[in-house]
DNA sequence: ACAGGCGCTGTTATCGTTAACTAACCCGGA
DNA sequence: TCCGGGTTAGTTAACGATAACAGCGCCTGT
């Protein structure tokens, strides 16, 4: 700024004034600056700024796996709000590995971000109350665990009832259920739908056709391949959600079996495998949109008046392919 | 660090040198420090030491598409590469418009990024050379334009042409090029791909059925469903990534029509499809591993001499699914 | 007895920017 | 002529961390 500053003839305080459209810089000093920013390729350093200013202009997002599309919709979903309030979005992928959460969010809170965005890898969540301390944090596809926070959900328990309604109208009474670990909230809440939809047709699940702890496309895979190996077999399948019902399918694939499923998130080429599949369909970059909402207006807020934890959900919708 | 000082009954500058992990700190200071650490719940405030440091420990990756499972892979292997040296991957999104690039890049200057990694979007190369006026930028799947920087690119032509050989060997000769725009590298090099196998069987290609400039799935597929109508239609169909590949898919199954589809990228259920499909895979998490490394090597260098420009070129392979 | 060294800790100045204050100048009105 | 007020530009002191240096006590060797 110094150096821009002497080639315009100004001080550096005077260059900082020009770049921050400050009012009171005479119109010929103004573009004796730009002329020797253009000229020398200056850029603002945010660094310096961030530290003057006591806010870096940073939120953080913490996912566990970018690859899946669901977290990128949701990265998507969270820069562009970001974006529009002016906000950068800090990124940090666990690998799936709950262990390094922690350590991730120490690292954006070192970063100096202003607030985080959580999907919660494990079910401990003692070091988000942590977090806490240092920056508001919103949770997002599942809910605080003794914390006061506010968070986005998905339409877990009633797309997981529905889902399974729809199979058990067709007259399907031994439906298979393949869900991720009890331990996660989706897994428990899409459980506990998939259950109501059963007692509310007067149908009781049978345990033996109930799988969970499944964690990615190739377990699931396995899971499928024993249930059907099976004397008594599904003939419908639920899926808790993407990966899992892409293992389903190719476990079917493999053992050319045609079984409907229905199972949450839609994925790509969905509607054209000619399979019946029944899918809770929502839209990842929204809760990612939520998310951000939540934190950025809680941020804009003056201090004094924290409002209370808020919960949003976002809506879910059944797509139905390849049924006659 | 005045405050966590205070609690220990020492200087701000015992405290930095704890946490810095500076010897000449006795055993009994540091664990004073450490519990008054503990206790305040204190973190480090990462942009001062950047600025103090002179360097922000961050690289910066500019993708277009975060939502395209490429590039979120593409993103995993930065990250992973980036960690492993120690820094701090910042992400930016174009969304597909190539005008919002430079602003992008722009943006992660000012944050002190100590390089780039780009996947430029347009034709235009100018505002990278002004970026390379502040840090290292590498170039991720297409190569520079009038610019000497590295490069990681993926066998575009080699794979477009072994791909469309495996077609022609089964006795096709009216194969359809459905191409991303002829401006981008990768569409021109993969075209040629295309082209040179051709020669090399001593088919000439048809005009009629090559369509280029297709830049999604919807696009590809209204181009296909085209193609398809047509009096002479083809009896294969190359495509040059997994976006037209998806298009073309949905319009073969719309039509009810099996052609043998030949195409860069895999995807996910490529397999379970049930067409004869020969697609043309790598390994997306690899090309930013590379760039990743090319980059940070270049940053690890003492000053004094920048290598000259390096490409590296991540191999391809060829995946057949559904061939008897 | 005393120089010199080592181990530990504190002081000062600095990174680049900007808020708050101060200074110089010009204008019009009394 | 002199003063108040506006406009424009410069000076100073931070933001939080740390490199470089300085200081202090204690030990060792001669």
């Amino acid at each position: 700024m110094q150096d821009v500053g002497r080639l315009a003839q100004v001080s550096a305080m005077t260059v900082s004034r020009v770049l921050k459209d400050d009012p009171g810089v005479s119109e010929a000093t103004r573009e004796r600056v730009f002329a020797a920013v253009d000229r020398l390729g200056y850029r603002r350093n945010q660094t310096a700024r961030s530290l003057r200013l006591g806010g870096s202009g940073m939120i953080g997002l913490v996912v566990t796996n970018l690859a899946n599309p669901f977290y990128s919709r949701l990265a998507l979903g969270v820069q562009e709000v970001a974006t529009e309030y002016g906000f950068r979005m800090l990124l940090s992928n666990s690998d799936e590995q709950a262990d390094r959460e922690p350590g991730l969010i120490d690292g954006l809170i070192d970063h100096q971000v202003e607030g985080l965005i959580v999907v919660p890898s494990g079910s401990r969540q003692q070091h988000l109350a942590a977090a806490m301390r240092h920056v508001p944090v919103v949770l997002a596809a599942r809910p605080p665990a003794g914390l006061e926070t506010d968070c986005v959900l998905v339409e877990d328990f009633h797309g997981a009832r529905g889902a399974t309604a729809c199979l058990l109208a067709e007259g399907h009474t031994r439906i298979a259920f393949l869900g991720n670990p009890p331990a996660l909230y989706t897994g428990a809440e899409r459980l506990r739908g998939f259950w109501a939809a059963h007692e509310e047709a007067g149908i009781e699940p049978e345990n033996a056709l109930i799988r969970q702890g499944l964690v990615d496309a190739a377990t699931a895979e396995a899971a499928t391949l024993d249930l059907l190996r099976g004397s008594a077999g599904p003939t419908a399948l639920f899926c808790t959600n993407n990966r899992i019902s892409q293992g389903a399918i190719r476990a079917l694939y493999k053992t050319g079996t045609t079984l409907p499923l229905a199972g949450f998130d839609d994925f790509d080429l969905s509607d054209v495998l000619g399979l019946p599949l029944t899918l809770v369909s929502y839209d990842a970059d929204e809760i990612g949109r939520q998310a951000a909402r939540l934190l950025l207006d809680r941020l804009g807020l003056q201090d004094g008046d924290p409002p209370a934890p808020r919960r949003v959900t976002v809506p879910t919708r059944i797509l139905r392919h390849g049924i006659a």
